[in-house]
DNA sequence: ACAACATGTGAACAAGTGTACACATTAAGC
DNA sequence: GCTTAATGTGTACACTTGTTCACATGTTGT
């Protein structure tokens, strides 16, 4: 295979994809979005559309593949930091803040789609938060930090957590993405409803 | 002021927002909702509408204020229920369960407008969400139940009972009106959480 | 070099959109 | 009963929408 010349292969593929992800950071809905709005932001004639995707909920199957990505990202960084176990929500509640702002429209775009108008995509978000709450199962297993609690408890407790932190999305909607000082209290109020779940994992026997 | 005749003051009105509501309910989500669909399942005029609404928003606000007292009168019959506190998680879950199935289109407009398009929709929600909070950590303050939280920490922990309940309305999007046995499971998961959430609040502290 | 293919483009269409205006009907107040 | 305001209706207009088609261009494999 030779090198690649002036248009990169799937170049219009992506820029549809961002050119969905900016106007939900603008504020849109995706289910508001039509075909035309999107190529026009994408600056591509509406036809290139059809060569990517069949239809919107099409490339929201995608971007939710996408999304996919940005949270094992987001894991493995968080499993590379958190070494030691007394600052573990602080730490990984900290990640998560700092990547919903990095990937400000990927987070949007989820906390979206989980009421969204697609059956598919809701599923699809829903079954990436079932894998992140199963990881993290995993991982306090393996840190020993819940031997009292059998997996389907420790599961219920992990499921929890991620919802938790994904309501804390609807929050951070809510303020601009510079609020430095709104984004901190959002931090310290998500940390607080971890603490108050683990202390009732600590606590929970039956 | 004499009777009404044939055509009742308002009620256009109500048809619009209950057409809005009968559309949501089917599936689609209210930021793809627009005017002319809306009459149309409203069986009125695309014109009317501008009799009562100055745009979709402002429905959609209206249907804020409407959610407001169906969750009010949710609240007010949890009250006269709930009597003996060793059952209150079982019976106030139960009843907000019933509630989200007869008043199925109200919860998934809330859903919706949590991450909705129309900032002003999500800040009424949300507000919605706030009192209903303080209320419980009244109510909570009341049945003498947790005398050892602070007010702060009181008011977190309702926070996230409310959250937690919240969100499970993201689950019954996903199973249809009729499942029974998926909706049993929804309403089993539910108790767990907040039995969880109040197992930490009763071993809290600092 | 040439065929096969993937990708981008422009024009075109019928249907749907928001909104304004003028007009009809009804309800309420004097 | 008459006036006034509120509410519903039909028409109209300028745009936008999703989708199709025929065609141009560039890329890849042989």
């Amino acid at each position: 295979m030779s090198e690649r010349k002036k248009r990169k292969p799937g170049e219009t593929r992506e820029k549809l994809m961002s050119a969905v992800l900016t106007l939900v950071g603008k504020g849109r809905h995706f289910a508001s979005l039509g075909i035309r709005e999107v190529t026009r932001q994408a600056g591509v004639v509406p036809t290139s559309f059809y060569r990517h995707f069949r239809n919107m909920d099409d490339l929201g199957l995608q971007l939710v593949d996408e999304l996919g990505l940005v949270l094992r990202r987001m894991m493995r960084e968080a499993r590379e930091n958190v070494l030691q176990a007394d600052k573990l929500i602080e730490e990984s509640v900290g990640i998560f803040v700092s990547h919903a702002q990095a990937n400000r429209s990927y987070f949007l775009f989820m906390a979206q789609g989980l009421a969204g108008e697609s059956r598919a995509i809701q599923d699809g978000i829903r079954s990436e938060m079932r894998y992140f709450a199963s990881e993290l199962a995993n991982d306090l297993r393996r840190l020993k930090m819940v031997d009292h609690l059998s997996d389907g408890d420790l599961d219920m407790t992990c499921d929890l957590v991620v919802r938790s932190v994904a309501f804390s999305l609807t929050d951070l909607i809510g303020v601009s993405a510079d609020d430095e000082y709104q984004i901190e209290q959002i931090r310290k109020r998500t940390c607080r409803f971890l603490q108050l779940i683990f202390v009732g994992a600590a606590h929970w026997d039956r």
